[in-house]
DNA sequence: TCAACCGGGCACCATTTTGTACCCGCTTTT
DNA sequence: AAAAGCGGGTACAAAATGGTGCCCGGTTGA
């Protein structure tokens, strides 16, 4: 595009952003597990008490997929008993934050209504 | 909840506010239609040239519900052929700024496969 | 006169996403 | 011995979302 011109359409690059956007956080109960790991919940089982309504199923595939985006770790907990963990990595955490500035944007709009 | 007590589940406050935050970001093609607006495009027929693949009733559908968000405006401009102008509010600014740091977020993990 | 543009609607269909219910092996509790 | 807990998988059904194609009335252009 030359300088100065205006953008005729979203680059690819874009397209593939949003994308990637809405494959994170577009996702259904997406946010809410990744503020629950914020706030320290960290095993399977907790996190989905934590949540109510959120299916094991769609659990593990958020969590699953948020692996494979490097938002979160998983460490298996020694002993007997198969126990996990999981945590945000650092690019976990501004998301978390990000998501709590979404969060925020909410509370105004309701205030105003 | 008492003071000291770890939270034992998300309250009812957090899941409608996740549950806004999917309904406004969680859809597909709707940060592509606020970072269109933020770059300036404005009216209906400009935001379906300027986002390839998205549907006419899909664009409509996002405008409606981000007006209903009160994070864009829409105004008609005068003249015989009937103009319109969406914007967004002050609100929608931030929520724009929020999907850049997201969009920054994509472009980290990117880079780092 | 017809086509294109403006903005927008809707029925129907296709696709995607989510939820249910059951399954697994292991350990611990009842 | 059976049930419950740990973490996780999968087939199928249900629900939700998105896309296609056509429709509308108006103005302008070919």
């Amino acid at each position: 595009m030359h300088q100065g011109m205006k953008k005729k359409f979203l680059s690819l690059n874009e397209r593939a952003a949003y994308h990637s956007l809405e494959d994170v956080v577009g996702c259904k109960w997406s946010a809410g597990v990744v503020a629950a790991l914020a706030e320290g919940v960290s095993r399977p089982g907790e996190l989905e008490r934590y949540i109510p309504g959120i299916s094991k199923k769609i659990l593990n595939e958020r969590l699953r997929k948020l692996l494979d985006y490097r938002l979160i770790t998983r460490s298996e907990i020694p002993g007997r008993v198969p126990h996990v963990a999981y945590a945000l990595t650092g690019t976990g955490r501004k998301l978390a934050r990000v998501i709590g500035q979404l969060k925020q944007l909410d509370q105004a709009h309701r205030e105003s209504r």
